[in-house]
DNA sequence: CTGAAAGCGCTTACAG
DNA sequence: CTGAAAGCGCTTACAG
């Protein structure tokens, strides 16, 4: 009966659907601790990221669940807040139940040797958007230094010469690779990138909006900011629309990420597509196939990013 | 062992930390497939909703971890984005993994027997956001008649005689009822609700921003819209915008939800706070009840929605 | 090829 | 009070 149930070839049609009618007949319910107790591999899949209110990590997070549906894997979903507690008791929760593997996106500090913890003990691991130093584990991410180069650039060819940063924390990888690539994209053009056009933190809408008034008290006035995403980006310009400028046209604005939203902003945005589909797609086939015992190797293959040149940028005035 | 991991009372406190630091040291990893098996309670809660993307869900998603959290229960999340098909096989992964119960957005078409059938194979439901005609289940959700006569009320009190709904769809309980809370404020008022006055089906951010054009050829120009929810609202007055009207000055706008973005849009969103937080927190707590063998009434209290005035909302030109 | 038995790792009722 | 045994519902290796 339980070969008929599971669509095993070694039952006929029939048979197989005359057990099955049964099966529902009398309500019949598969008990999948059982069977995961019996062959411990449980079908479910964990992902755990900072936060899934964030719509960056909800695009990944729709690929990772279209991916996983059609292997029929239940995926088990975390935020961790970048606390590394919450992704710990996460990753043990995983380890109990029997997870199969995790896809995540490490919290700030994790240490190589939490992830080593979880594959020693039959989990795999697959990270997205943030590498951690001395994992052996494939990471899918975009080319973070190169995508903020092609803002950068692209605000540097208009004309701008004094352009901040705005968001964003060195304590992530992704985090100083952003920033790198504005401080390259800054000093290729003889322009000097000063640490105090830096407003490091940002990282959400309400983070850009607060950060409107500070950019506008900054020392010799930027014409222009890169943001270090498009939230950060579109709180900025609601906050410089509030202090009555106008985004766009007094202000170059740059996002990263390229939303859904990013589109339908006033004014729409110019931003850089990371590739959230794509990341979120490779990480769930890479563990699919680690799964199936297939070998992935470990190097991360970049997605490179490209530039979407909308609304909120223009030569300054 | 197992008692003293368990944090049994039986232990002695000085056994339980040997054995406890002797069961670190060698690994050991609880199974809780195991456990689960033999008690037949996982400590898995399942939670379906339309999507967890729409910020709306989010918010009440977070109180529900937050609440669930407390009392180590593991949550396991899914969209079935308004399709029975999914809502169902997730039910059924529930049944299957032998999920202590369900907190469900019940997607459009739901029949009372889906609910019943969980319900008779011991996992017990409580409904968010939307009710199930017959269902004999807790349901938590806002007032959503009264919160919309909350808006249109204020509408009108402004100078309103023209005055649009944009978004929603009669094929939700919530949908009726927002749609009823409006034509009975405008009733109410003498002023007559036109059908075409109504712009039905937007529900995000593109549909509100996509709606625009068709909001500014409707017949008699209304002077103000009521929209199904924040994204709407929020999209509508991006389109406003692009079509180089000033959304609060020359169309009023008011949303629904109070997400944490609409305090924060240009210019800031007069909208009604929908009690999201409220909502997660005493669904989950409610669900707890059920598993600790509290009984819970079915019917539902209603949570009573507030109008938060901003500068989305004028006096007609 | 078929059917009965062993065993996954827990918990708990029960014998000693 | 303690320790060994039964059993949760599957899967699979094995005896017949």
């Amino acid at each position: 009966m339980s070969l008929a149930l599971r669509d095993s070839p070694l039952v006929a049609d029939a048979t197989r659907e005359r057990i099955k009618e049964h099966a529902r007949e009398i309500g019949y319910i598969y008990n999948r601790r059982a069977a995961s107790l019996r062959t411990s591999r449980s079908g479910i899949v964990g992902v755990v990221v900072h936060d899934i209110m964030n719509p960056f990590f909800a695009e990944i997070l729709k690929s990772i669940e279209h991916e996983l549906d059609r292997s029929r894997q239940t995926f088990i979903l975390s935020n961790h807040y970048d606390e590394l507690e919450k992704q710990r008791n996460f990753i043990d929760t995983l380890l109990q139940l029997g997870a199969d593997g995790v896809i995540m996106s490490p919290a700030i500090g994790t240490p190589a040797s939490d992830i080593a913890l979880a594959e020693d003990n039959g989990l795999p691991a697959v990270l997205i958007a943030r590498s951690v130093e001395g994992a052996d584990v494939p990471v899918f991410r975009g080319d973070d230094a190169y995508g903020v180069g092609l803002a950068t650039d692209h605000l540097i060819g208009l004309g701008h010469r004094r352009i901040a940063m705005i968001g964003g924390t060195d304590q992530t990888s992704t985090g100083r690779e952003r920033y790198r690539g504005y401080v390259v994209a800054m000093e290729r053009a003889g322009l000097e990138p000063r640490p105090e056009w830096r407003i490091a933190g940002p990282r959400t809408k309400l983070g850009g909006f607060d950060a409107a008034s500070q950019f506008l008290n900054l020392p010799e006035k930027p014409t222009a900011a890169v943001c270090w995403n498009d939230l950060v980006a579109i709180g900025l310009m609601n906050g410089l629309a509030r202090a009555g400028l106008k985004p766009g046209i007094d202000i170059s604005v740059t996002g990263y990420d390229d939303l859904e939203e990013a589109a339908i902003a006033t004014p729409a945005l110019t931003t850089v597509w990371n590739g959230q589909r794509e990341v979120g797609r490779q990480a769930a086939k890479a563990l699919l196939d680690r799964l199936s015992g297939i070998e992935v190797h470990g190097d991360q293959d970049l997605i490179t990013p490209e530039l979407h040149v909308r609304q909120s940028t223009s030569a300054p005035k």
